[in-house]
DNA sequence: TTGTATGCGTTATCAA
DNA sequence: TTGATAACGCATACAA
C-alpha cells in the first residue's frame, strides 16, 4: 500500500493542500497553525509516508535529477570524480543518474538522449570527445546553461559551456621541464591521440618546453591509443631503437603502467636506463614498483567544482524572469571555466 | 518549448488518444488506420516530441528505472559488473540510477531510501555489508522480489532474496590448493574482515583445503582491512617473522599489490622467495611486474546476470494478477541464488 | 477505427 | 489560517 497526501488528509481531517504546505516546508511562507502542522507531521511520519517524485516533478517541473554522462566508466580517471560529484550532489539533495557511453560517441549521443528525456536539471558530462559531446548538446537541443563539461571545453554559438578542466598545457610543461632539465638525454612524448582539449593543450605544453629548454633534436612524439596495452606495445618497439638514457613522458599513468612492463621485460631498468613520468595520479600508481612519478590532477576537486557549478547556474536562474526573448540563438547565461592546476609528483620512476 | 501529445493531436487533427495509440505501438493491440498512424508519427518526429516521462510514469506506475547502489564506486572490483548491468538493461529500455555508499552502511540506507523514493521498479545492490543490506531492504520496506544483491546473499523472512555470487568457497579452496600442493611451505592467507557472505565462504573454502591437504601447522590467517595499504603493512610485518619459501594468498588482489610491494621492499623476491596469490583479477593484474596470478570472478557476466534475473522477475510478475493477499509477511514470488564459478589464473607472481 | 472523460499524486491559485 | 479545485502530460475504460 502506498500512502498519499490524500491518505494523510483524511486522517488528519485537513485537505491535501494543507498537507502539502506543511510536509514543503513554508514555501511560500504561508503561515499555518503549529497544531495543524505538528498533527500533519505526525501522521505522516506514521504512516511512513514517501512523496510521489512523478507527481511532484510534473507538477513543479523540476526533477531533482543531474545527469552525468561518464566517457568510460571502467576508466580509472573518472571514479574519483564521480565520488565528488556524488557527495556533492547528495548534500543538496540532487539525485545522480549516471551512465556511461563506453568509449563510443554514438553511444554517448544515446545517453544524453534519455537524460534529457528524463528532464534531469542539469548535465555533467565528463571527459568525452570534444566535438562530438558538442554536437550531441547541439543536436538534441539541450540546454548549455544547466550543463557542465569535465575535462574538455566547447563552444556553441561562439559562447563558451561551462567547464572544468585541468590546466593541461601547465601539465605539459612541467611534466617535460622536469624530465629535460636533469640531463641531456632522449625524451619520447607518448601523446594520446583523442581529439579532447586536454590533450591538444598538454602536447601544446610540451611542445613549449621542448622549445624552451631548446631540446629539439632530443624530442620525438608518439602518437598512440588510450590504454595500458598501447602504451606496453609503443614502448617495446621502442626500446629497440632508443639510446639509453632516456625518458618516457606518458599521456597517463595506465600508458606509463605498460611502459614500465615493456621495460622490465628488456633489459633495460626503471629509472636508471630510462625514466618514466606518467600523467593522472590514479591511486594505484603509488602502489607500484617503482612508484610512479607522474602530474596529478586533483580529481575528487574537479567533480566537487562540476558539481557546485550546476547547483550555481541553478541558483542564477532562478533569478531570471524567464521572460527574456527565447530566441535560441543567443541564449543569456553566465558560464564559467574553471581551470584547475596540476601538480608534479615525484616518485621512484624518475 | 516542450511537445506534449496535445500539440501533435491538435496539429494532426486527432485526439490525444489517438496520438497515446500510436506512439505506444498498438499497447492493447487496438487497429489504428494506416492514415493515421502515418500522419502522427510523422507529426510527432517533426516537431520533435519526447515523452514526459514523468507523466508516464505517474500514469503507469512504471519508472523503467533501476536503481544500482554500490559498496564503493572506486572499487575497482564493481566497475566492471556496473557495465555488464548497464549494457544490459540500456537493451531493454531501463535506465540505471546509480548511487556509491561510500563504504557506509548509513550511507547505503540513504541511497537505498532515494531509489525507493524514486519508484524504481528494481533495484541491485553491490557488494555492501551483508547484514546491512539485509536490514535496508527490511527497515525501507523495498519489495525483495524486484531486488537483486551481487557479491553477498541475504534471507527475509526465511526466504533468499535473489542474488549473484561467485562461489567463494571454491575459490578459496583452488587458490590455497594451488599454492600448498606444490611444496611445503608455510602460507599466510591475508583475509577481508567484514562480513559479507564472500568473505566468509572463501574462509571455508580455505580452511577445508588446509585440511584436505594437511597443513594445520603451515596455515596462518590474518585479518586485515580492505585496501593496498593494509596488504603492505600486514606483510611488512609478515616479513620480519616469516620463513622463506613462503606463500601469501591475498583476499583480493589490491590487497595482493600491497604484499608484492612490500616483498619488493625487502630482501626477498616474488615468486622466487615468496609466492603471492590475489583474488578478483583486476584489469590491472595483468599490467604489473611480475603479473599477478589470481582467482577471476567473472564481474561482466555477474552484472549481466543481475540484470537479467531482475528483468525475469518484472516478467514473472506480471503474470500474477496480484489478488493474492498481500499479507507483507509471506510473499510468493520466485527467486533464483545464481553462483558463478570463478577460476585460477596462473601468471608471474606464484 | 476514433473520441471523451477520468484519474495518477502533487502543487498553486483563488476564495473563504 | 485553511479548503476547493484546476492543471501538469499521459494512458485507458468506455462510448460512439
Amino acid at each position: 500500500m502506498i500512502i498519499t497526501m490524500r491518505d494523510i488528509a483524511q486522517k488528519a481531517g485537513v485537505s491535501t493542500a494543507t498537507v502539502s504546505r506543511v510536509l514543503n516546508k513554508n514555501p511560500t511562507s504561508i503561515p499555518i497553525s503549529k497544531h495543524t502542522r505538528e498533527k500533519v507531521e505526525q501522521i505522516a511520519s506514521e504512516m511512513g509516508y514517501s512523496p510521489n517524485v512523478f507527481a511532484k516533478t510534473l507538477r513543479t517541473k523540476k526533477s531533482m535529477l543531474i545527469g552525468v554522462v561518464v566517457w568510460d566508466l571502467t576508466d580509472l580517471f573518472f571514479s574519483e570524480i564521480l565520488r565528488g560529484i556524488d557527495n556533492t550532489l547528495h548534500l543538496s539533495g540532487y539525485k545522480m543518474l549516471l551512465n556511461s557511453a563506453e568509449g563510443s560517441s554514438e553511444r554517448e549521443f544515446f545517453c544524453m538522449e534519455k537524460m534529457r528525456d528524463l528532464h534531469v536539471d542539469g548535465m555533467i558530462i565528463l571527459g568525452g570527445d570534444k566535438s562530438s559531446s558538442t554536437q550531441n548538446l547541439i543536436a538534441l537541443n539541450i540546454d548549455p546553461s544547466t550543463s557542465v563539461l569535465v575535462g574538455t571545453t566547447a563552444d556553441i554559438s561562439g559562447k563558451s559551456v561551462s567547464s572544468i578542466t585541468v590546466d593541461n598545457f601547465t601539465g605539459g610543461y612541467i611534466g617535460l621541464q622536469y624530465l629535460g632539465s636533469k640531463q641531456k638525454k632522449q625524451i619520447y612524448y607518448l601523446a594520446g591521440k583523442n581529439k579532447t582539449t586536454d590533450m591538444i593543450d598538454r602536447l601544446e605544453g610540451v611542445i613549449k618546453a621542448v622549445k624552451d629548454l631548446g631540446l629539439e633534436d632530443h624530442f620525438e612524439k608518439i602518437d598512440i591509443g588510450p590504454g595500458e596495452q598501447a602504451g606496453y606495445q609503443a614502448t617495446k618497439q621502442l626500446i629497440e631503437t632508443t639510446e639509453v638514457p632516456a625518458a618516457i613522458f606518458a599521456v597517463s599513468d595506465l600508458t606509463a603502467l605498460g611502459a614500465i612492463r615493456a621495460i622490465k621485460e628488456s633489459s633495460y631498468t626503471v629509472p636508471e636506463d630510462i625514466a618514466v613520468l606518467g600523467f593522472d595520479d590514479l591511486a594505484l600508481s603509488s602502489y607500484l614498483h617503482p612508484s610512479l612519478s607522474t602530474i596529478r590532477q586533483p580529481r575528487y576537486d574537479m567533480g566537487v567544482m562540476a558539481s557546485v557549478m550546476l547547483l550555481d547556474a541553478f541558483a542564477s536562474k532562478k533569478n531570471h524572469t524567464g521572460d527574456e526573448k527565447d530566441t535560441n540563438e543567443h541564449w543569456n547565461y553566465p558560464t564559467k571555466q574553471r581551470r584547475l592546476k596540476p601538480k608534479l609528483i615525484v616518485r621512484e620512476s624518475t
